[in-house]
DNA sequence: GCATTGACGAAGG
DNA sequence: CCCTTCGCCAATG
């Protein structure tokens, strides 16, 4: 797998254990996010302060970005904003992909809003409790 | 190396 | 309640 990351982070599809030590956050990101259930949703801001130590809201959203190229997926589309607005739907190929995929998640969406996000919402500092 | 840009969010006006 | 500012920090030009 891979070949040796050259800069910090961005090694593309490295599997987690190939990253350098110090620049491990996308992929702690990651394992947050491979931890949402099937039906819920969480949000960029409930993962970075899950994770607290240096990771921003933003930086969140840059792992997702780069989460496209991983194996195995990420389900990025349950990861949404505060609001349970699906600001990231951009970047899913087409415009309603992320939409989609909540779908078969069975989770509904109305006017790139989360149906019933404030139930649905999954946070990991209160569901990953020790 | 400085300036701008975000899948963000809280605070202030 | 809407809009702006600011903190966040890696990436990009």
């Amino acid at each position: 797998m891979a070949k040796k990351i050259k800069h910090n982070l961005f090694s593309d599809k490295l599997p987690d254990t190939t990253r350098p030590k110090g620049y491990s956050f996308f992929n702690d990101v990651w394992d947050v996010v491979r931890l949402i259930p099937k039906g819920r949703v969480s949000t960029y801001g409930a993962i970075a302060e899950y994770l607290s130590s240096r990771i921003s809201a933003r930086m969140v959203g840059w792992a997702m970005n780069a989460a496209h190229s991983v194996e195995p997926p990420i389900p990025a589309q349950r990861v949404v904003n505060r609001n349970g607005q699906l600001t990231g739907r951009i970047h899913f190929g087409t415009a309603t992909r992320m939409e989609e995929l909540l779908n078969a998640d069975g989770v509904l969406v109305e006017n790139d809003t989360i149906v019933d996000f404030k139930t649905l919402f999954w946070n990991p500092s209160t569901e990953l409790e020790e």
